[in-house]
DNA sequence: GGAACACATGAAGACTCATTCATTCGTTCA
DNA sequence: TGAACGAATGAATGAGTCTTCATGTGTTCC
């Protein structure tokens, strides 16, 4: 287990401070999280590697969007694309961005959520 | 215990699955972790609650546009706010938003990343 | 080499969002 | 009641972002 973290759920001792450094990156990491376009890319990769067409048919975008937000997602470490003949197949990073999308979704369906968003 | 689940770190049995319907719900919740003034917020927050000027300037904001980010957090359900004489005293929700923090915080810290972001 | 397929890129447009400024609302205390 | 404090609201501005359209790059096969 290498140095001392469980498998997906760290102890509480390992817990990392937020501070004015790692913030901004925390902040744009999440924010590819924040939209249902990239949440269904990252959800279907996590179910397996798959080429960028058959990917963006998956989950129902022009080819072109899906694309742009591979690139995105590409750029900060979260996933990654190799070339197969004239594919190219892309997959989840680590298991850190499972784990990250396993663990949002989990807590966030579990919120005692009315979402009513901008109140007037 | 209650229902199965164990305190923060559910059993991969309990996984929740993204589908068309919960996706737009997820986003809109991730995006409010995905802003550095919000994280702020949310990260002083967590440890323990505070009055709304106080909060401010912790996280070095002003008072009206930590106000506004506020307002977003508890319309989300992420914050609650109770008055107290003259202040508002500002606390999260619950338990699922600090281990959802704390998770979040925790990957997104140990990815491999060199964030480029948006590469010409 | 040329055609067809797979993917990436660039620019443009509409849209959303975070902050600031000024003002209003609510509460406490003299 | 009036003054002072704490917080919320509204409008405006400026920046950022997602999608679409059109085009460019790379690969396979004939």
């Amino acid at each position: 287990m290498g140095h001392g973290a469980a498998t997906a759920t760290q102890d509480a001792a390992e817990r990392v401070r937020l501070d004015a450094d790692n913030v901004a990156k925390v902040a744009t990491t999440l924010q590819a999280l924040s939209t249902p376009s990239r949440l269904l890319i990252l959800a279907r990769l996590r179910e397996g590697p798959l080429p960028a067409t058959e990917l963006a048919a998956e989950v129902g975008m022009e080819q072109s969007a899906c694309s742009h937000q591979l690139r995105l997602l590409r750029n900060l470490g979260l996933v990654v694309g190799e070339r197969r003949g004239r594919s190219v197949v892309y997959a989840l990073h680590d298991h850190h961005v499972a784990e990250l999308l396993d663990q949002a979704v989990y807590h966030v369906e579990h919120l005692r959520l009315g979402i009513s968003d901008a109140a007037g």
